[in-house]
Formats: C-alpha cells, sequence, structure tokens
DNA sequence: CTGAAAGCGCTTACAG
DNA sequence: CTGAAAGCGCTTACAG
C-alpha cells in the first residue's frame, strides 16, 4: 500500500513547523515567501495533496455540490433524458470553475431521499434536477427546507411550493412555437404530454400552447391534448391513438423531443407525412433533433446558461445570500418538421 | 444557521458515553440492545447524521467513487455521446447498490489532470470513461499507475497500456455486423470511423470489420475507411465527401450510432435511399437509434452490465483483489436500415 | 513572520 | 457490555 505524506512530513523536511507548512499550502501572506515556495518544493516533490477528510472536517465545509436526478418514469437507465445528460455537462462544467466538485446521484421517488448528502457534510448544497410527479416531489421539498438544506431547482416556479427554483419560460415556449406553427397555416391542433399539476413544466407549456391558439381565434379541443411521459415510447403510443382517432388534426405540438421523435415515427406508420400532412414540433432542442427526419422544429433551452445559474444561485444560497425564482429565455429553432422554408 | 447534533449531544441525552453513541449507531454486537434501541430513536428524533468528514478521516476512506468523463473532440457540452450517458447511469446505480457515493468530473484531455480525487482521499477509487486520444491518454494512466492510484477503464485492452481496463468485444462487434451486412447480399464496404491507434475501440471495429470481408473472398479497400468521431456532424462530413467520390459503395459501417445518424442524413441530401441504394449500420445501440429513420441497424452493447462490472473490478481492486481485463459480448441488433426484412 | 496548542467529530484499541 | 482516551490530518486563533 502507498503511505501518504502529511503536513507533517514535509514540516520536518522543510525544517519549519506543520502550521507554517499549512500556512504556506495555503498561500497565506503570513508566510515569507522563500519559505512558501521552499514547502511548496518539497509538497510537490513528495505529491503531497491535502486531505480533504480533514481540511473539511475542520473547516465544517465540503466545497462540493451533490446534484440529484429524478426519473420516475422508468427502471431503464438507458432512457435518460439527453436534455437532462446536457445539464449535467454544464452543471458539472459550471461547479468546477467554481471550485466545487460535484456527487451525483440518480433517484427514484420511492427512494429512500438520499439528500442527507449535506447533512452528512459531504456536501454544501444540493441541485435537484428532474421531471418526476411534482406532487410526490413536493413534501421531499418541504422536508429539505426544514432541515434548512441549502438546494435549487431545475423548473417551474410555483407559489405553493417549497425552495428556490431556476427555469425556463415554459409558458412562452409552448406560446412561441405554436404561434408559428400558426403563422404557417396550421388549423388543428394537439399536444401531446401531460398537462396537469404532476408536470408543471409541461402544464406551462400546453397552458402557452392554448394562450397561442385561443388568441388566433381558433379553437381548443380538450380531445386533443394526450398524456405521455418524457420518452420516444410513450410519444408513439399516445400519438398513435390520437392520430387514428382524429385524422383531422394537422399540427402536433410535443412536450419534449423525445416525445416528439415516438411521435414522428407514429405519424409514419400511419402513412401521414410530415410537415406535409401534419407538422410536428418538439421542445428541449436535444442534439439529435437536428437528424430526425425531418429535422425537429423545436425550443432551445440554454442548457449552458441553466447550468452555470444553478450553481451560482446555489452557491449564493450556501453564502447566505437572498436569492428569488430566476426564469431564462427560451428560443424557437425552425427546422423542416414544421413546414418551414 | 442550523446547528447539527453531534454524537455528545446524543450521548447526553441517553445517558451514555459518546463511544457507546458510536458503537450503538453502528449496530455493533457489543452494545447492548435495549441501550441501541434508545440511541438510534434518540439519533432519529434529533435528525442526526454522522460527519461523514469525520468518520472518514478516522477510517481512512472515503466510500466514494469518482467517475472521470473524457471528451476531448467538442468543447459542446451537449454533444455527450448518449452511449456514455448510458454508462453513466448504470455505473451511478451499481455505486449506490455497493454503498458508495459518486463524484463525477467531466475533463478535457488538456486539463490538469484532475485524479487528485484519490490523493485528497475524496475518493477511494476511480473509473475513466470516455475515447479520447488515447495515445495522450497513456502517459496520464503510467502516472495514475505509479501513483498507486486504484483505478477501472472502460475500453480496450491493450498490452502495453497501464491499468486495467472493461470493455466490449469491439474486434467481434465489427465482424459480426458486418458478416450481417455480406449475407444480406451487399458488396463494397465503407468504414466511418478513426481507425488508428488513437482511438483503440474503432479500430478494433474496423479491424472486426476488414477480417469479414476478407473472410468473404471481398476486396478490402483503404480508400473506402474514412476518419470521424463520434459525433453526428463528424459522420456527416466524412460521408459526404466519401460517397460523392464512391457511388459505388452500397454498405457503410461507422464507429458509433452517433456518426451513423450523420451519415444517414449526408445518404439523404446526396438522394441515396437507405437501404435500398446503401445499408448504413451503426455501433452502441443508442436510445434514439431505434427512432431514426429507418430504424438503425447496429451492435448493443449491455451498459448496465458495463457498469456493474466496472464499480465491482473497481472495488475489488480496492481491496486488494487481483482483478484482470475482462471483455464483454456484444450483439447485433437487426432493424431497418441495413435492408433486412 | 513563526510555533505550540486546541479542536473539527468521529472510530476503535485498551482497560475494566 | 461500557467508558476514557488516543488519534485520523488538517486549520486557525493565540502568543510571541
Amino acid at each position: 500500500m502507498k503511505v501518504k505524506a502529511t503536513s507533517f512530513d514535509i514540516a520536518h523536511l522543510a525544517g519549519v513547523s506543520q502550521s507554517t507548512v499549512s500556512r504556506a499550502l495555503r498561500d497565506s501572506p503570513l508566510v515569507n515567501q522563500e519559505t512558501r515556495d521552499r514547502v511548496k518544493a518539497i509538497a510537490a516533490e513528495l505529491n503531497y495533496k491535502v486531505d480533504k477528510n480533514a481540511s473539511n472536517l475542520r473547516q465544517q465545509q465540503s466545497r462540493t455540490l451533490a446534484l440529484l436526478l429524478f426519473e420516475d418514469l422508468t427502471t431503464d437507465d438507458s432512457l435518460i433524458n439527453p436534455f437532462f445528460l446536457s445539464m449535467i455537462g454544464s452543471i458539472t462544467k459550471a461547479s468546477s470553475l467554481a471550485g466545487y466538485d460535484l456527487l451525483i446521484s440518480f433517484q427514484n421517488m420511492s427512494d429512500d431521499w438520499h439528500a442527507e448528502f449535506e447533512d452528512t457534510n459531504k456536501a454544501d448544497g444540493i441541485i435537484l434536477l428532474g421531471y418526476g410527479d411534482f406532487v410526490d416531489y413536493q413534501d421531499k421539498l418541504s422536508q429539505l427546507e426544514e432541515q434548512q438544506t441549502h438546494f435549487v431547482r431545475w423548473g417551474a416556479e410555483d407559489k405553493n411550493h417549497p425552495g428556490l427554483s431556476i427555469g425556463c419560460d415554459n409558458f412562452q415556449g409552448g406560446f412561441d412555437i405554436t404561434q408559428h406553427l400558426i403563422s404557417t397555416g396550421r388549423k388543428t391542433f394537439a399536444f401531446v404530454g401531460g398537462a396537469d399539476d404532476h408536470a408543471p413544466e409541461f402544464q406551462a407549456r400546453y397552458l402557452g400552447h392554448c394562450k397561442a391558439i385561443s388568441e388566433a381565434g381558433l379553437k381548443i379541443n380538450k380531445h386533443y391534448q394526450v398524456e405521455a411521459f418524457s420518452t420516444e415510447n410513450s410519444g408513439y403510443d399516445a400519438a398513435k391513438s390520437l392520430i387514428s382517432q382524429h385524422a383531422e388534426i394537422d399540427a402536433i405540438c410535443c412536450a419534449s423531443d423525445l416525445i416528439a421523435i415516438g411521435v414522428m415515427q407514429a405519424c409514419k406508420d400511419l402513412g401521414k407525412r410530415i410537415p406535409d400532412d401534419i407538422a410536428v414540433v418538439g421542445y428541449d432542442n436535444i442534439p439529435v433533433s437536428r437528424f430526425t427526419n425531418p429535422a425537429l422544429t423545436t425550443v432551445a433551452q440554454d442548457t449552458i446558461r441553466a447550468g452555470e445559474l444553478l450553481v451560482t444561485s446555489l452557491l449564493a444560497l450556501i453564502n447566505g445570500e437572498q436569492i428569488t425564482h430566476q426564469s431564462m429565455q427560451v428560443e424557437v429553432v425552425q427546422r423542416q418538421s414544421c413546414g418551414h422554408k
């Protein structure tokens, strides 16, 4: 087994006290420059690294953030929503930039709530990501708040929901893309994705969608909204029955790109041409959306920015600053699936 | 600020010593059952959680694994290969099952090598994931080995490469899928994806591909192999020039599904029908491969199993057991892009 | 500018 | 079965 050097070993070799070693390594101005250099040189030579457990224990902080991902919909690991994966990437990057490590944990709603990361001093704060069932969620959030855990959540704001959330303007996104569809002459709109309060993000997109329709003087038909959670399969199944029952639909707004990919497949299997017979649009602008056939028109959320915002807000919270809900802009990305030329 | 209970607080309330509290909480048989229950009850009431920093420091272990992801190809966060995302999922699951937390870090090859996770006692071992440039990689691996860091790597085995690796049989995968293509009557094969020793996984797939071709008595044409790294764009660009120069090609094997998606797009843009004019097959069986149009024939790697294997092997290594390279089986998944009916 | 000392909150030999 | 004590490896007031 390898035996690690401690600050005492360095002190011994440098002929100074251990406290001086500790100060030198942390670049304390209290230490003579020459001493500092000498200590650092020896530390480098011994391949010395500060023991984080000791340092964290002493400082009562971990310089670590925990990212909890919820995805109750499925037990299949491969179905992680690519949008969240982008978020994982940007969150990881943002926390590393801030000098924090990132613990990650996938959880089912049904799981024991693993949010003891902060309680055990393994993390200074928690980021929550996921479109799990929001109603179940609520309780757990309250619990976190009660324990005075520092956390931020990606998602819709909700007056009566505890904690801080950062999210995109889902209502606006649903509105914008639907308006775009209307401007290209579509008349009969369907929406695939849950629109109840169990999935507030999807609901907001749906409400924006509806607003655009009524503003245009078109009719909203309740039967044209069908439930789906964010997987290709779920979208496929939902669209198949929807379209076969309602041949008059000429545009489908999907609550996510994953759903849209399934919906497009269903259209093809039913002999509907996209976009000639029917327009299909998504939401998220996941990487593959440019490569579907036809390329998917969708709503982009800036995941880079989102990751940064999540991390900086959480850090602010940890530092005791006052933070409020933030809503980010969205943008319609026009491709071919809507018939846009 | 919340003030956390310590084991001393519990000791006080339970009327026992702090050492007894510690033992009781760890379910030591040394402690009287009744005392144990009482201590636990009080701990639960105070919402007490063992301080991991203190506990880890004392035990000189962290019960944490670090997952390092390399992806040098791009600075765009959204382009994380979905295959790796599946792996992240299964690794997270496997480590949580083993009672370990998971630190995650995306790194560029150019980065300072962050593998001090183990040196700082933040992690007991490291899992390396990524198809970065293997030649650069090599040095860093040697360094890890020198420092006696515990690590396992996802990927091809390489005689002269340091450390333990777990991977799928890429050669066999390349062989099997090419053979399948041959059996459907294709004659002129191209391969899109790097085939040099900078990307040994891709290379192995290519070599398997070549073996199948020569075994069938067909001709291998060097010009039909073009470089690409694992993104849709890269595949698209590679295929566009390949196909326009060599109209005779009737089958393209891609080193990854992402590449294949780009290749399919290029085929379409050039007016080639898939699979009628040209067959396209991928590698990885990422979730979206079922939803491309036509659905992509590909090679499946069992990511669930891979994640488990990676974690259990690493833990064995940490426990000082002797471990050797493991190669997992692959399986051809037949869909429509190869012309299979 | 430097050192001796206390203490972060645990776990675990050691003694009874 | 239980307690007093040492110690994991740091950081940082305190004193000089």
